[in-house]
DNA sequence: AATTTTTACAACCGCTTCACC
DNA sequence: TGGTGAAGCGGTTGTAAAAAT
């Protein structure tokens, strides 16, 4: 069994015989396909690397930008947000997470895990930052029947971003004090985006990921994308209302 | 120019989840 | 309901190339 780098030739006839008779059944491909490979391996190779659908190049910074968004919201879950950016791999997202983002992060002040202001007394930033943050108590639920014509289908029509609750004071009722968070969210037990990420992977309805939406899931992806838009769209104006500047960038 | 260190990313490993029987 | 195999996921490692010394 060869391990290691592949060659041009063992991706050539990995690759057609892919393209033949198409994915799956990892573990007798390589006897199949004459690949002195575990299925494993090819698998990964066709995943990461061969596949049609593969965006090659540097990360774009609007790529950069969801990234951020999206590992605020999700942490470590590579793979959803890898679904989110399309020709990207959940293995690419992770390595340019480790060796770029983290590190920018870091040299910003935040931390890369908890996206909050690293400890430091002489960073202002951390103490800055306002005690109390106005955050939706739910997250937008999708509309069962989205309208496409209306640019915020996600939201039911008695839209849940108004109601707003003092973090702070729930905190305070659960006995605990929330640390100063830059940008005015917060990954508890019952945060503001529980029932969000729910929607997203607790089901089993995620399947749309990474371009595996049947036909007819569209209109679920459709209501998932205007979700998250949404939740993208908030994030921004709790920023700015806590920076004082619209520009400010993660 | 030679050597060492750092960086980037491809590939691997172990675990979990899921589907099927 | 438990067993089994396939596939998926995230953490970690290996290695080639680039940068630094």
């Amino acid at each position: 069994m060869k391990r290691g780098p592949w060659t041009p030739e063992e991706d050539e006839a990995l690759a057609s015989y892919v393209r033949l008779e198409g994915e799956g059944r990892w573990r007798t491909l390589p006897a199949r396909a004459g690949l002195r490979r575990c299925g494993k391996s090819c698998r990964l190779r066709w995943m990461n690397y061969l596949r049609p659908s593969i965006k090659r190049g540097p990360i774009a910074p609007d790529e950069e930008d969801i990234i951020l968004r999206l590992h605020r919201l999700l942490g470590n879950r590579w793979s959803l947000i890898a679904g989110r950016i399309p020709g990207r791999t959940d293995n690419e997202i992770k390595n340019y997470w480790n060796t770029h983002l983290s590190k920018k992060l870091i040299g910003q002040g935040i931390d890369p895990r908890t996206h909050k202001p690293l400890p430091s007394p002489s960073a202002p930033s951390a103490v800055a930052a306002p005690a109390v943050y106005v955050i939706p108590r739910h997250p937008p639920r999708p509309n069962p029947n989205p309208n496409p014509n209306m640019p915020d289908g996600c939201w039911t029509e008695s839209s849940d971003h108004d109601q707003l609750i003092d973090v702070n004071a729930e905190a305070a009722e659960a006995g605990e004090r929330l640390e100063p968070d830059l940008f005015g969210v917060s990954f508890g037990e019952d945060n503001i985006f529980s029932s969000f990420l729910d929607s997203l992977i607790g089901d089993g309805e995620n399947d749309h990921i990474n371009g595996d939406t049947p036909p007819d899931d569209e209109q679920f992806a459709f209501v998932w994308e205007k979700d998250l838009e949404a939740h993208l769209v908030l994030e921004d104006n709790a920023h700015e209302q806590f920076t004082g500047d619209p520009d400010a960038g993660i």
